[in-house]
DNA sequence: CTTAAATAGATTGAAAACAATCAAAAAAAC
DNA sequence: GTTTTTTTGATTGTTTTCAATCTATTTAAG
């Protein structure tokens, strides 16, 4: 079998080390974890030089995780200590974005949502600050982000809270969703291959599963690099699904297979405006 | 009636104007709004010069409220922008840590312990970050205080997110309380009378109820400007507290009042560290 | 009303941080 | 193994910010 494959934007298949973003990355944490960092000071725990440092701040503020000041950076991403989110590759985070914006245009005002927990969820999550919208969820980054909005009615499902993620599951998150009936349900999955979508905690599982039966319509949040790939535990299989939104990435191979289980699939980023 | 007064510490009785202090007290909030100010910013809006800027952020330095870099400020007291709480009064802002201080050395290795929402609440639950402890709380700044802990379970009471103060409350918040069970409670309160605990909002007031329900040993932590003072509804009587945790400012009247209810009185701050 | 204390604003020279540029070093591609 | 690209660290002059000082103004006290 041959593979013709065609490398858009990442030319560069990275080393095992990845000095550069290696670096970054420890640098990030350490802004996170301190709110604020001088130069000076990062420039001797990181042992290199100050301009280094400078460039390696310049990208973070232009990821958004950070913001540069007369002599140093304080932190801005997500929730300053909450679980955080990796945004280690650039690339995927762009694709996060990307579908998180086509999400987020499938929300109509005046809607009752329920948005799962996970990095793009997250993303979606912030997008929808400010708009008229009944939010429920079990994350409680995603909460925190609507809790200080002011606007928006906010229903928090409760729970046992899983310490990496910040998401509320167990019993109790199950019982309380019983109850509910929302408009759209965003959720997230660590895997999709032909018997469905997977995730790999059974507690979680069990209360997305919750979620999509309250649910009127049910959107799936993923992005290209998650089909193909399994996961400890079966949610639902494809057809459950009723829209589907994922990156440009997608194959042609998993586009014909989600459409053909009925699932309506909206392809993010068409449009480049770069 | 004749009044002896010794004035120990604020010999300046401000005049309503309050002119640096309201300044300064407007400048903490900007500045906690924001995470982080630069000084040419700062001078814009608060329409003085840098030189007074400049001292004001030395003494938010002082404070501790906040910590000045090249170029500007970062905010670094609590909750950065979680419902904040008023610490325009240094003197209310030291009492709470003082009973916070007390109420942590009640609490025990190993035990479940429930804890509401509320500024004093809250800063209970930053002295209890780290320790070994089943957390319970309906609060989401709290919650979002320990989730990031790492080494305590956390159990979130979810409901509807009251948006001032970010915590759950309403039938949800109460049917999920109703199934569990807590060595110690420590709830806040708006206000105690001779009829007993009072708070402000009605959906509150039946979770907190509820509170007191599934807890072994409820402990209220209350400031001693509460005393005397109703709020909207009744929450319990003062003989269903086990024990109340103040500060020294409280009167010798509510003092008998409390022992009188059979409630054990633990008074903060006692020994003067300073 | 006068005097004393506190606070605000302007000015100064010194120190720090900045962006831009360039050459050396390292890594990837050929 | 050589070339090309990327990344790094040093240097430059410029800009920004700083603390300290001084004067004017305001506020409290006598």
């Amino acid at each position: 079998m041959v593979f013709l494959v065609e490398i858009t934007r990442s030319e560069q298949v990275w080393d095992d080390r990845m000095l550069t973003e290696e670096r970054r990355n420890r640098l990030l944490d350490l802004v996170r974890q301190r709110g604020f960092a001088s130069l000076p000071e990062l420039t001797h725990e990181m042992q290199v030089s100050p301009s280094t440092i400078r460039r390696d701040l310049d990208y973070l503020e232009e990821m958004g995780s950070a913001r540069r000041t007369h002599g140093g950076v304080f932190y801005t991403g997500p929730s300053p200590k909450l679980p955080h989110f990796d945004h280690r590759q650039q690339l995927e985070w762009d694709r996060k974005k990307r579908i998180a914006e086509m999400a987020a245009s499938l929300v109509e005002d005046g809607d009752t949502i329920l948005l799962d927990g996970g990095s793009t969820t997250y993303e979606l999550a912030q997008q929808l600050v400010g708009r008229n919208l009944q939010i429920v969820t079990n994350s409680l980054p995603v909460a925190t982000l609507f809790s200080s909005g002011g606007e928006n009615d906010l229903v928090l499902i409760g729970g046992y809270v899983h310490q990496r993620t910040g998401v509320c599951l167990g019993p109790y998150a199950n019982e309380m969703l019983k109850d509910l009936n929302v408009r759209r349900a965003f959720l997230s999955v660590a895997g999709i291959n032909d018997r469905g979508c997977f995730n790999s905690n059974l507690l979680l599982v069990e209360t997305e599963k919750e979620m999509m039966r309250v649910a009127d319509e049910v959107i799936v949040v993923v992005d290209s690099t998650k089909f193909g790939h399994q996961s400890l535990a079966l949610m639902w299989p494809l057809s459950d699904v009723d829209k589907m939104v994922v990156d440009a990435d997608i194959s042609q191979d998993w586009r014909s297979k989600i459409c053909a289980a009925g699932v309506e699939l909206c392809v993010a980023g068409l449009s480049d405006n770069g």
